[in-house]
DNA sequence: TTTAGCACTCGGGGGTTGAGACTGCTAAAT
DNA sequence: ATTTAGCAGTCTCAACCCCCGAGTGCTAAA
C-alpha cells in the first residue's frame, strides 16, 4: 500500500478527519467518522482503514485510546491531492473591498493596513516580506537638505512608490549643489534602478571630464547612502496576538517559541525571502520548517507583484491545524488585489 | 503602631522580605528572614514582627501556614523609604552604551532600538509613549510634489526632528504654487508650534487680501493635513515575550489580561500620558493602576526631553514582584541618554 | 469484504492520605 | 518588658489509587 493508491473511500476518510480536526481540535474517532459521512460504513470498517493510514504515516494518535490527527505528511497530502482551488464568495470579497481603503499612506502604512484586514478576516496573524527598493525603477528623485551634512533623500518609483529616508553626507553640501546633483541624476537616469544607475555612475566617473567630475563623484555618494537605506530587506506582522486563542498555544511553551519567533522574525523573513520567486501559493506545514520555534506553526505565503515585478511576499502563519481552504484563497485573493490596486492609487 | 514609626528592625525585616520575595518568587518564612539577616533574632521574635507588618497591610499571607508576601503598600514603602537613588555599575553602562548606536534612522526607528536595549537589559517588556510633533517648534517645511494633488511634507524641527507623510491635496496643486506656500509658512511660522500656525493662519484667512488669500488658504490645508498625520500619539512595545517567562503570569488567565493589554495598549499610553509632565521616574505598583488588566504589574516610567521639552515617556511593564532598585536606575539612566543623544544625532 | 462484539488500554477526574512547611500562642527565660 | 523555645494547629501539595468512559485492535461471524 503506498500513499498513491490511496482510493476513494480512504481519500474521503483522511479528508474527514483533517477537516474535523481544524473544526474541534479533538482527536477524531471512527465513529465521529461514520457519522459525518452518513455513508453506510460501519465504525469498524473506518478502523481498519484508519489503520492503514496510520501506518502510512498520515495520521496518529496522541495515546493509544484516542481517535487520530493529521500528521504534518497528513496535512500535506489533503492540501496537494483534495484541495479544489477554492474562491472566496462573493460576499467575502465584497467584504474585503469594503475595508479595503487607502488614503494617503506610505508603501509600508497600505501594506500594514492590508495585513491587518487579512488577519481579521482569517483569524491567524499575518505577515508581509518586502524586498525593499531593489528591484523598482527609478521615475524622481528629489534631495532637501536638512542640515549642513545631512539630507532628505525622496525617492518616487515608476510604479508609483514613495520612500524618504535621511543620510549624513561625508560633507557639508550647499542647497544649490544638491539641486544640480538631483538635476543630472534626474535627467540621466530615469528608468533604471538603484544598482543599475550605480553601476552607469561608476562608468561616467572614469571617462568624466573635470567640469562634471565633481557633480558625478556627490551623485555617487547620495546613490550609495539610497541603496543602502532603500533596498533593506523588512518584515512586517500584523494580529499576532491571535496566536494566543488557539488551543495548541495555551502551552507556555510552545506559545513562547512562536512569540519569540515574533520578537526576532529573521527567519520568517528568511522564508519568506526564498519563496519570492515562486509562482502561486506556498504551503509550509510544521517540520516542514527547518527553524525550530515554529515547527508548530503552518504558513500560507503568496507573492505580490508591481507592475509583473515580484516585490514581496504576504501571508498567514497559524497552528497546522489551520482552515488551509479558506486561509489561502484569503491570502491568494489579498495577493492579487494588493498587486493591482496599489499600483492604481499611485502609491 | 503607625507606618511612619516603623523602627529600624522592622524596617529590615520588611525590606529582607521584599528582596527575597524578589528573587525567589516565594512567600518568605520567619526562619528564612533569621538566616538572611544573621542578627540574633530568633524566628519567633521574627515573627510577632511579622504580625505587626501583617496588621499594618505591609505584607500578607496565601494561606495559613505559608510565609509572607509584600501587599502593593508594601512595594509602596519600599521603594519610598527604603531604595537608596542607584546608580548603575559602570560596567553595565558600558555595556548599554555599547549596544547603543545610532545610524542614519528616524526618530521612530532610535526609540524602538533604545526599547529593545532597555528590555533585554532588565529582561522586561519596555514601553515608550511620544506625544507626536504636538509640542515641537517649527524650523522648516518643504513641500515635494510627488503627482498631481499628493504632496510630501517634510517637517523639520527646532529640535533636530524630521518628519515626512505624503498627503492628498482636495485640489490639484502646480509645483509652482507649491513653493509660494512654502516660502509663505517658513517665513511667517517659523518658531511656532503646527497648532499655533493652524491658529494664526485662521485669524489671516479672515483679513488677507483677495491676492494672498488663495495662498493662505492653500497653506491651511497643508497644515491641516501635516497635523492630522504629525500629532498621533503613539506607543511602543518591546520584549513582550519577557512577560511569558515570569512565573505570576505561569497562569493563564493572568496572562492573558496582560496580553489583552499588549495588544490594544491604549491604557498603557493613557497612563504614560498622564505622567509625561512628572519629573524623575514614577513607579505604579499593581492595584494602584485602575486598569484592571494590568492590576498584577508594576510600570516605572520616566519621560524623556529634547531640547528640556518633554516629548513622551519610556519605560518597563513587568510583575510587581519586580527588581526595582535595577529597573529604576535602568528606566531612569535610558530616559536621560536618549534625551542627550537623540539631539546630538540630529534625528 | 464488512461488521458486530469484546477485551484491552489509556487518560483524567475525584477522593484520600501523609509529609512538610509555617504559623500563632503559651509559658519559660532573660 | 522582651525574647525565645516548644508545640499544637492549619494548610498545601504531591503521591496514590481507583474507576469511568472513550476509543482502539482483534477475532470470528455474516
Amino acid at each position: 500500500m503506498s500513499i498513491t493508491s490511496l482510493n476513494t473511500r480512504r481519500k474521503r476518510i483522511l479528508q474527514a478527519i483533517v477537516e474535523m480536526y481544524i473544526e474541534t481540535a479533538l482527536p477524531v474517532s471512527s465513529q465521529a467518522i461514520t457519522q459525518r459521512l452518513r455513508s453506510q460504513l460501519s465504525a469498524a470498517t473506518v478502523r481498519n482503514i484508519m489503520a492503514e493510514l496510520d501506518s502510512l504515516g498520515l495520521i496518529w494518535q496522541p495515546h493509544t485510546s484516542a481517535g487520530r490527527i493529521p500528521t504534518d505528511k497528513g496535512y500535506r497530502y489533503y492540501i496537494d491531492a483534495m484541495l479544489e482551488p477554492a474562491q472566496l464568495s462573493q460576499d467575502e470579497k465584497d467584504f474585503i473591498a469594503s475595508q479595503y481603503s487607502v488614503q494617503n499612506e506610505a508603501f509600508d502604512e497600505v501594506l500594514i493596513n492590508v495585513l491587518r484586514l487579512l488577519s481579521n478576516f482569517s483569524g491567524y496573524t499575518a505577515m508581509a516580506f518586502s524586498s525593499g527598493l531593489r528591484r523598482i525603477l527609478l521615475k524622481r528623485l528629489e534631495l532637501v537638505s536638512v542640515e549642513s551634512a545631512k539630507v532628505l533623500i525622496v525617492l518616487v518609483s515608476r510604479e508609483g512608490l514613495v520612500k524618504t529616508t535621511i543620510v549624513q553626507m561625508p560633507r557639508k553640501i550647499e542647497a544649490g549643489q544638491l539641486e544640480k546633483i538631483s538635476k543630472f541624476l534626474n535627467e540621466e537616469f530615469e528608468g533604471l534602478t538603484l544598482e543599475g544607475i550605480k553601476k552607469r555612475l561608476a562608468q561616467e566617473l572614469l571617462s568624466s571630464t573635470d567640469v562634471f567630475f565633481h557633480i558625478i563623484k556627490r551623485a555617487s555618494e547620495v546613490i550609495d547612502l539610497a541603496l543602502a537605506s532603500f533596498t533593506k530587506d523588512e518584515l512586517y506582522l500584523e494580529g499576532t496576538s491571535y496566536i494566543l486563542g488557539q488551543p495548541e498555544f495555551q502551552n507556555t511553551q510552545k506559545l513562547q517559541a512562536v512569540l519569540r519567533t515574533f520578537e526576532r522574525p529573521e527567519p520568517l523573513l528568511e522564508i519568506m525571502k526564498e519563496d519570492l520567486d515562486i509562482e502561486g501559493i506556498k504551503v509550509h506545514i510544521g517540520k516542514e520548517n527547518s527553524y525550530e520555534d515554529i515547527q508548530e506553526c503552518s504558513l500560507v505565503i503568496s507573492s505580490f507583484k508591481i507592475k509583473n515585478r515580484n516585490m514581496g511576499s504576504l501571508g498567514i502563519i497559524g497552528p497546522r491545524r489551520m482552515s488551509y481552504a479558506k486561509v489561502i484563497s484569503a491570502v491568494d485573493y489579498m495577493a492579487r488585489i494588493f498587486s493591482e490596486r496599489i499600483v492604481d492609487f499611485g502609491l
